[in-house]
DNA sequence: CATGAAATAATGGCACA
DNA sequence: TGTGCCATTATTTCATG
């Protein structure tokens, strides 16, 4: 599956700006409104493009928290496992499994440090889990999103 | 700074559906077109809602590898210098200072383990860093983005 | 905040390369 | 297959109350 020139110029500029007219993306790119908007709705339907999604300062809708939890299983516990119990708390935003000593890497937002400290204490007693190492975020540097590489041939 | 009850379920809209019509946000909360853009106008003033994006898969847009790389810096290192030379990478997406041995933590994507391995050396290479320790994805198990909290006072 | 009008954008049909 | 053009419908946006 790969994108063309025109493809990976409109994923760009929906990255920069989810909410742009097709008429705008358009002129970027030298195409027609319809063009564009038949484009999209192939990008979508090839799952390229998975959806639209508001960017919003997390400490403005609570979470003044953030931290990575890495997750080490006592025993060998599928990804499925460990998607089916984590999914269920709101405040774990991703999950990986991964390579290292951990087994996998939780992404955690929470209202502030008591929270958190809540939310660990919960996973931490999940049957699966032998024990946890905790990263609090201190300060967040850099958030961006990617933008599509230049050759680009894989699924 | 404090969000009511409707721009509360204003940014939990936008946040399913970033390009949702200001019409059908407001269908849902009880509110007339005009008045969810005002308040949508006023969210993004207040630095709420900093931009719309799309949501991409990014093995579709070339970047199949995912890790997170702790930094360790052998002399104190501010954020902004570990900002300013990370931020020149756009395998970079996030970047933080963290608690616990590492000082920073970045997350980054590669194209494949061999463009990850070269960004990896050049980063390293980076006269702040002492050394690195690389968690590398496996699988994502769980990506969403959070939803507003409930009592929320904080900025 | 709602209403209503005018400008703008989205979207489906049709012809063409 | 993919595009541009056109017409229709929907949405945005700004006036006013």
């Amino acid at each position: 599956m790969t994108l063309d020139a025109l493809d990976e110029q409109i994923v760009r500029a929906l990255l920069v700006d989810g909410r742009a007219s097709y008429g705008a993306i358009g002129a970027k790119v030298n195409l027609s409104a319809p063009a564009v908007k038949r484009r999209v709705d192939r990008l979508r339907a090839r799952g390229v493009v998975t959806g639209f999604t508001a960017r919003v300062e997390p400490s403005a809708i609570g979470w003044s928290t953030e931290a990575y939890v890495e997750l080490f299983c006592n025993r060998r516990t599928s990804g499925a496992e460990i998607l089916e119990r984590t999914r269920t708390y709101p405040e774990v935003v991703e999950a990986f499994t991964v390579t290292g000593d951990a087994d996998a890497l939780l992404h955690v937002f929470a209202g502030d440090m008591q929270h958190f400290e809540r939310v660990l204490t919960q996973i931490s007693a999940e049957p699966f889990v032998a024990r946890t190492r905790s990263v609090i975020v201190l300060s967040s540097l850099l958030r961006r999103s990617q933008t599509p590489r230049e050759g680009d041939t894989d699924a």
